[in-house]
DNA sequence: TATGAATGAGCCTTCATTCAT
DNA sequence: AATGAATGAAGGCTCATTCAT
């Protein structure tokens, strides 16, 4: 039932969407943009998605997965829990503050979805799943350590990632103000502040 | 006569830009929408402001405006510094999660910003008036409390305007997630992670 | 409160579509050739009307006018009231088979109102204005002559149009097939049919 | 076989296409909804059709025999001639008035007609078909009778059909309009009027 | 015999901008 | 200081048609 061709197809024009997006926005990318990017024509991309919108649904998923991958990597790459948060809230930064096509599309598009409810979804489900994988894989290794979290355990992801997305925000408009440094002793600061040792019975 | 016609017309006209902005976006909203909402003629809009670009960076500093001195009142409000810090991060947090027409417009074109780079002179500005704040008011009260910042203290602002950044763009997509209690108590938490006792000489 | 200028404008974009439509047929007319006959651009036919159908719906607004007026007039300029039916519906067909660009419309998009009903109000109402015109004009008349219809009398219109009509449809596709002498023979003898001697009390 | 596939396939899809054609109308319905509702592809319309303009005069052809066929028919039934006269118009209006696919069909594609030259020999041809029914199966009959025809013979059918394409037209715009028992009456009287006796030598 | 894929022209519509008044 | 009128470029989308498989 798969046909191959047609997949390989709509993952290139997902690629140059992304790519177009990131560069130029939302607002100011059209179809042909697209198309010219993906060296096909404005038909093809209506025939693998019906509408700008279905396309850029489309983007913004695969945007997200990549991120989400990313930072399960990093995560995992480091032994220790605590290392791994920390390990994984600087991968974030870094690919955010590297501004790769993936950044730049899911900040526009976050922005988009203010007034575009078709992309809410997938955007909740992202940090949904931020929040369901700390409460699943580093609550329970902070117990283990005699720690436990000083707020709401779902409300750790939130934090750091609404922490580093409006970092990056700061950063886009003006690339000097943030030293990277300074920055990460900041949030490691912040981290560390999240988390208290349990009381004694 | 102290507001001139034209100075009152050109008012209204970015009240009412705000207004269609907050809750169209820009990337939707046409000039057409915003004369209608103005009560005036296309054609009054651009003898008032050449482009539709110059009108929409108007309609951002006067967004912008209002946030900094809502911040500051509160922050006034508060006698003690600490207590006006978090008083004024609890502002700034009540001001977004209400998402009026300001925080809106912010948003939007905070994203259009990545962009276009006429928006981003502004931004940056609001940003480093609130990194000054910090700097001239509280740092020097809380040396007389014997304490002083983690990390930079230009960054203070820029972490907690960051987080507030982001955390409102995660409520706007998902307004279920966020526990405003839970959330104030984290945003504590972090405020006090971030200074530390001088050590004693 | 009335512009001349945009009426004047107006009435110029109807009288071209009225002259394209008729030459190329709804299906295959676009605002494009409509715009250049009316020696204008595009965007002033969106101007002046907000979409193709309504604009489409005033063409065939005014062609059912110019349709009635006519009818009128002949059916006025004949004294007597019999004789005013025959040189009415002799009016109609010569109208009708000489194509003018009206007839080609309303033909036309009679058909389209099958599939669109904004067209139809405005077909039913120019029926409806003849059948009236009959009721309120002719069948007084006609009883002080001593006669009466041998059918509902709003009947009489419809029955003399749609004959018209569907004969005009045949003409249009066959032109050698019907001989205007031979034809009118023929309505006189039908209209003749229609009627009767009130039968002595 | 005697139906290879081709064929079988060939008339599916126009059954397919009068179906669409009747809901829809010629202008809205593209060769995609006819394949969909034909349950092939649109590759597979363009095998066994060079074009749409090709498969709708087919359409066109079609739709015209089951009509002739079922006028025949009716005229069949009834022994007498002059019944079978009467029985075959009522078998045409309550056929259009039933607005089955095939009555919608012909009644779009001959004002299509209008502008697309190639549909016309078709119509023609089911026009004269009915002329020449008359011509060879009436006249006779009717002169055995002792009667003749008011007008041209060939005229008949014409003025008959013609009456009737031109009712359901108004059918079709208002049904309110017309009551079938008044109309029948009315067509009577009408087609009593087309004959007279043949004055004695 | 039929399909999925792709094209490219054309369509309706939107919109920032210009201009005479 | 402001309006109605008009433009023209661009945008998203539809669709008949072509073609390799």
């Amino acid at each position: 039932m798969a046909y191959p061709k047609s997949e390989r197809s709509a993952a290139q024009i997902v690629a140059a969407a992304t790519r177009v997006l990131a560069t130029k926005g939302y607002a100011r990318t059209s179809l042909l943009d697209i198309a010219r990017e993906a060296g096909m024509s404005k038909g093809a991309l209506h025939y693998h998605f019906p509408s700008k919108e279905a396309l850029v649904s489309k983007v913004l998923e695969s945007a997200l997965d990549k991120f989400a991958s990313r930072t399960l990597e990093a995560w995992a790459r480091a032994g220790d829990p605590m290392l791994g948060l920390r390990s994984a809230v600087e991968e974030l930064w870094v690919l955010r503050r590297n501004r790769t096509d993936e950044v730049a599309v899911v900040a526009d598009l976050l922005a988009q979805s203010l007034y575009d409810p078709a992309l809410r979804p997938q955007i909740a489900a992202y940090y949904r799943a931020g929040a369901e994988q700390v409460n699943t894989t580093l609550v329970p290794l902070l117990a283990a350590l005699g720690l436990r979290t000083r707020v709401a355990p779902q409300l750790i992801p939130r934090l750091l990632v609404g922490l580093l997305d409006g970092l990056v925000m700061q950063h886009f408009v003006d690339d000097t103000a943030i030293d990277t440094e300074e920055l990460l002793k900041g949030i490691d600061a912040i981290a560390i502040a999240l988390f208290e040792p349990v009381p004694p019975p």
